[in-house]
RNA sequence: AGCGGGAUGGGAUAGCCAGGAGAUUCCGGCGGGCUCAUAACCCGCAGACCGGUAGUUCAAAUCUACCUCCCGCUACCA
């Protein structure tokens, strides 16, 4: 890649992050697609060669879990979703060069060839962990096939994420109390094999990189905790059927088991499809036209290289520029295991992320679950342009920031800029023309119309370095304000009987900045934009023009156009508002019902699990006296308990222990009312290493048992300060 | 608690990195003009002591320090 301003001489991917096939799309989904789409069309248009490519994630529990829900096998539930996917993509004007999907041959031989390249470098380990197990079924539980208890938070949550409670990633043989999600039995641990990929071996070549990448700033921020941190290794491979098989080494080590039941987790082969994507349109195209190695491996630094964080070797090479476009949920696989990945398999790194906000529906998040949400499908069934989503959600605040969406912000913004301003400039301009013209009148454009033209097309270089599509936007829109105010300044309509030629150059320069705004809009409004392009009189495509085209003469001839877009009603949105609201309150009527059912589940269940209450086995190791008598319990009273902001279940005690006052931290916030505690006495450890935890020391640690954190105490009059024996 | 991002007229936004006249733009409010155009467009007016306090400077929304409040992210059962 290089550090130059686009465009370079370098061909250049743009990506978006891969939707999960596993769904059904809502325009908060769309943000980044539709982002992508109008990034890698604004970069065509600076005239850099761009390959704009993604595709489906097939793979990952969750679709085995709800294939398997449907009765259908993984690939056939995963496919209909990528079917899905590809349809409604174009519905919006999305265009990818290439779109693919993880299971396809091309992303499993080359995510394959990535982790032989791991571990032929030696980035690749081995470690036995405790894996979640369906006895009944005899299966591993991997991910998502398990349900259970956060270890952190409490929650119910998956066996990947405690998605209902403090949404922590968790890694297999975390999750406590695990259900088997097949047969709803308890699962059990048992010790597998796995592989893992040694994420330390890049620290140091992470904390160059993160310096060098260009893109948003929260995607170079939000990493450095982790890069400048410990980085924990990841494990890169399930026990599952569903995924792309971890290579088989010929068996050589021997152990006969594993390899041949893992499947590669799913982070591993989902960005590569990246490069997949891309090397599946040049097998298209031919090499000539888009070459996908000079793009992701030529000129990067050999695997095992010990440049490790030499800039000058990154930025001067002649490849090709890479941007990922995502959501800011993905930045740390995006920042922090990818560049690993490709660094650990001897390719290019990325130039640039792009991490979007997200897009709030009426102040608050989006929620499938209370289907609260502005659904692809129902977008285009009530008979929007995708062009008008396209321009609300790329030019509304910055990218990085959240985004709200309600029908009435979208009906003012459409109303006032696409109607009022754009639309309506290049309709009142053209019809002016082909009335009085038959098309563009005989003159050339005026200096102030091609200085002020000029000064756009720099916005709109500019932006797209910033990577900025606001403004990109912003510099078509902009330029069609100009021009009401030019039309409304010169008042052709006065002229034509007076100073006829006069009105001809006010109106040349109105076509002139008419096409100039077909050229410019053209990345965020592909398809208003080629409308009007067509109305110009233009032949061919408004996509295959470079900027310089917004300069060049508009054809001698044209008709009398349309209206290029078309107001929303008042009317309109409150009908939009009470379907929203209608399908709200249906869900939330169908949850209800859910919920009665389910808490009568949990009825039934906790009484079954009344009697045989899951209790861990007893350790068999025994220690001896001694190693007892290195703990130093005592006895100590609460004088304070208060929580730690921001912790979910961390408080802040202090105990009087006789000598002295501790400050201790325990994890029972949620578990009390804090304000009872202070008197109570209890046990703590006083011996215990002091540890920080949110930034409060804890010095001791305050004895609890079980998961409700009942507190020890004593029944006697022992004071503070008395040991425990 | 730490780290990151914010706090700018009624609402929403830009400017801040590379300090410079009475601070941008859009929506909304008020008044006017015009009529080629989708009753739209154009012009004008009102409205912000740029979160607070101190400092650097000839000059601060912009730099520095401290503080307040919001949002996000973290090695959360010691």
């Amino acid at each position: 890649m290089s550090h130059d301003d686009f465009p370079t001489d370098n061909p250049a991917v743009v990506t978006c992050g891969l939707p999960y096939a596993n769904g059904d799309l809502h325009i908060g989904h769309l943000r980044t697609y539709i982002s992508g789409d109008a990034y890698a069309r604004a970069m065509e248009k600076l005239g850099q060669q761009t390959a704009f490519v993604s595709g489906s994630d097939m793979h990952g529990t969750p679709v085995a879990v709800n294939a398997e829900k449907e009765g259908v096998s993984p690939e056939a539930f995963a496919m209909r979703h990528h079917e899905k996917y590809a349809e409604t993509f174009p519905k919006f004007n999305v265009e990818f060069d290439n779109y693919g999907h993880t299971h396809d041959e091309t992303n499993t031989e080359l995510t394959q060839e990535f982790v032989r390249s791991w571990v032929e470098e030696d980035h690749v380990f081995e470690k036995e962990i405790q894996v979640a197990w369906d006895p009944e079924a005899d299966t591993p539980l991997p991910d998502r096939f398990v349900e259970g208890t956060c270890p952190y938070c409490g929650a119910k949550a998956r066996g990947d994420e405690c998605d209902e409670g403090c949404q922590r990633h968790l890694e297999p043989g975390e999750i406590e109390d695990p259900v088997s999600t097949i047969t709803g039995n308890p699962a059990e641990y048992r010790a597998r094999e796995h592989k893992f990929l040694r994420l330390s071996d890049f620290q140091e070549y992470l904390k160059g990189f993160i310096d060098r990448l260009e893109g948003t700033s929260n995607a170079r921020n939000q990493p450095r905790e982790w890069i400048e941190g410990e980085l924990q290794d990841l494990c890169i491979t399930r026990d599952m059927d569903w995924g792309i098989d971890y290579p088989s080494e010929s068996d050589e080590d021997g152990d006969g088991t594993s390899e041949e039941d893992l499947v590669l987790y799913v982070w591993v082969d989902a960005p590569i499809e990246y490069v997949a994507s891309s090397k599946q349109y040049t097998e298209r195209v031919g090499a000539d036209t888009f070459d996908w190695e000079q793009v992701w491996k030529a000129g990067a630094p050999e695997p095992g290289a010990s440049d490790e964080a030499d800039n000058e070797a990154w930025t001067q090479s002649d490849t090709g520029e890479i941007v990922h476009i995502i959501g800011r949920d993905i930045i740390q696989h995006h920042t922090v295991f990818w560049p690993s990945m490709l660094r650990g398999a001897g390719y290019n790194e990325p130039r640039a992320v792009m991490a979007s906000g997200f897009v709030n529906l009426d102040g608050d998040a989006f929620s499938t679950s209370r289907n609260r949400a502005v659904w692809a499908d129902d977008y285009l069934d009530e008979g929007f342009d995708p062009d008008l989503i396209r321009y609300y959600l790329t030019t509304t605040g910055g990218f990085q920031q959240d985004v709200d969406f309600s029908w009435e912000k979208f009906r003012e913004r459409v109303n006032g800029e696409l109607v009022g301003t754009l639309g309506n400039f290049a309709y009142r301009s053209l019809l002016f023309a082909a009335r009085n013209y038959e098309g563009t009148p005989d003159a050339d454009t005026s200096e102030e119309v091609s200085e002020r033209i000029r000064e756009a097309i720099t916005d709109f270089e500019d932006a797209v370095n910033d990577y900025s599509l606001k403004r990109a936007g912003d510099a078509a829109v902009a330029l069609a304000g100009f021009g009401n105010e030019y039309i409304q300044r010169n008042e052709p309509w006065n002229l034509t009987d007076d100073d006829p030629e006069k009105a001809e150059q006010v109106i040349y320069d109105c076509v002139q900045l008419a096409k100039a705004v077909a050229v410019l809009s053209a990345p965020i409004l592909p398809g208003k934009a080629q409308t009007l392009w067509t109305q110009l009189g233009e032949e061919g495509s408004v996509h295959d023009v470079p900027l310089s085209g917004a300069l060049e003469a508009p054809p001698a001839d044209f008709g009398e156009p349309d209206e290029l877009f078309e107001k929303i009603e008042d009317d309109r949105v409150e009908e939009l508002n009470e379907k929203l609201e209608a399908s709200v309150q249906a869900a939330a009527d169908a949850a209800e019902e859910d919920a009665d059912e389910s808490e009568d589940e949990t009825v039934t269940d906790e009484s079954d699990t009344e009697s045989d209450i899951d209790i861990e086995p007893i350790n068999d190791d025994r220690i001896s006296f001694d190693e007892f008598q290195d703990l130093d319990l005592r006895i100590g009273e609460i004088e304070v308990a208060e929580p730690i902001e921001g912790a979910d279940d961390l408080a802040r005690v202090e105990v009087d222990i006789g000598v002295e006052t501790r400050q201790i931290v325990a994890g029972i916030k949620q578990l009390h009312d804090l304000d009872s505690l202070p008197g109570k006495k209890v046990v703590i450890v006083a011996n215990l290493e002091k540890a920080e935890l949110f930034g409060v020391e804890s010095n001791g640690m305050l004895l609890a048992a079980g998961e409700e954190a009942d507190i020890l105490t004593t029944h006697g009059d022992s004071g503070p300060g008395t040991k425990v024996r």
